[in-house]
DNA sequence: TCAATAGTGTCTGTCAGACATTATTAC
DNA sequence: GTAATAATGTCTGACAGACACTATTGA
């Protein structure tokens, strides 16, 4: 009895920035049938002669088609069936990703960072996948530093604190952002401050420790 | 160019229960290689030609191992790499999946619940497929209603904080829980009791809409 | 009556949201 | 001084935890 399936196994990234004040998803224009001259999402096969595992495989292409490393990236779900991918049963392991929008090389003509409000139409499941990544992006953000992982290494307060905003896609009161934060200690003073223009300057912070979570919830609270 | 790959693509299932009030896992006896003998968790190979998803892959596995159907599935991640199976590259789309234990149809010897303290030397990364499912289930446990799915459909108030209480592994105050839980209106009143010896008899409710999340949490908070 | 469990009432500390106020910079 | 943003102080309502209290059954 053969233990193989005929399974066709691939990665696929939602990797998502913000960009003047908008969450947008990178997409990539694929020069290859099936979907030639369709934007999607970047991703490709699992080479089982190289990847030590899923994750090893998104890297790998990632660092191939946006030029990013060491970004912060988590397994979001799989998906599956004989549809989604006309050459036939497929099963794509999706990933989110979350990049500081610096960090990425843009080969233009190649990749775009697109508004997740103003999607075109999309090849395979692509839609949907981008859908769960930003449903758990708002979820998860706010009771962890997922937010944080949009800026640099480091950051204000008011700069963090916009980020949630974005993500949560809601003001957050200011007084009670900087209270949580600080209350949790997941950020370390840098000592340093960063001057701007006719204002106070900032303090400059960066995370503690990688992207956690916590148990208290930021901004506004559902219900 | 070859579009498939050679990976090994199969479910597996991490069905949870509760019995005399511990948390057990559904463990099946492997009849054949590899691992032939092992206690290992339920699951196979995903058939192209039948399976319409992973997750009809799984049901069908769990239906026919297990005689259970119909029961709470969510999937819970996927684990992959060279290593995890003597037979070569390949992927397991792992799902975590709730049932009440009466509703289980185990096949002695061939099937057994054992206790998640208590867990036997297992084949493949079958241990840590385990232990993320219990830490998903303790996490997602305090602001959803997934310990509901231990019990049957109808349950008293009692019986209800008592799954919470084996989920989160701690004491939950009545008085709190009966008012959190009512004021959720995620229960509706059958209008029924249920007798008991010398004790008056309980409320009997019955979940308002399938497992979902909500805000507030219940059980202690940590920090 | 008692034993046992079901269910309610109430106090208190914590904390999020609101918003007024002060601080620090450039000009 | 003004403008602009950074940061703090304080009030209030909501609610979780604690726990005392009442209710309903069988014997």
């Amino acid at each position: 009895m053969s233990i193989g399936t005929a399974a066709i196994c691939t990665v696929d990234a939602v990797v998502l920035s913000i960009v003047n004040g908008e969450l947008k998803v990178l997409l990539h224009w694929r020069p290859k049938q099936p979907f030639e001259g369709y934007w999607a999402l970047p991703g490709g096969f699992i080479h089982v002669d190289e990847d030590a595992d899923a994750e090893s495989t998104m890297r790998r292409i990632l660092t191939d088609k946006a030029g990013v490393s060491g970004l912060y990236l988590e397994q979001l779900a799989t998906y599956s069936g004989p549809d989604r991918d006309p050459r036939g049963w497929s099963i794509s392991i999706a990933h989110l990703a979350l990049v500081p929008a610096a960090e990425l090389t843009i080969d233009e003509g190649k990749a775009a960072l697109v508004s997740i409000d103003d999607l075109p139409e999309l090849p395979f499941d692509h839609g949907k996948i981008i859908e769960d990544a930003v449903a758990r992006l708002r979820g998860k953000g706010a009771y962890s530093t997922l937010p944080a992982s949009f800026l640099g290494k480091d950051f204000t307060l008011t700069e963090m604190q916009s980020a949630y905003e974005i993500v949560l896609g809601a003001r957050v009161d200011a007084s009670s952002f900087r209270r949580k934060v600080l209350s949790l200690g997941i950020l370390t003073d840098t000592g340093r401050s960063r001057q701007g223009d006719n204002r106070r300057p900032a303090k400059v912070y960066r995370l503690t420790e990688a992207v956690g979570t916590f148990d208290r919830t930021l901004g506004h609270s559902a219900g």
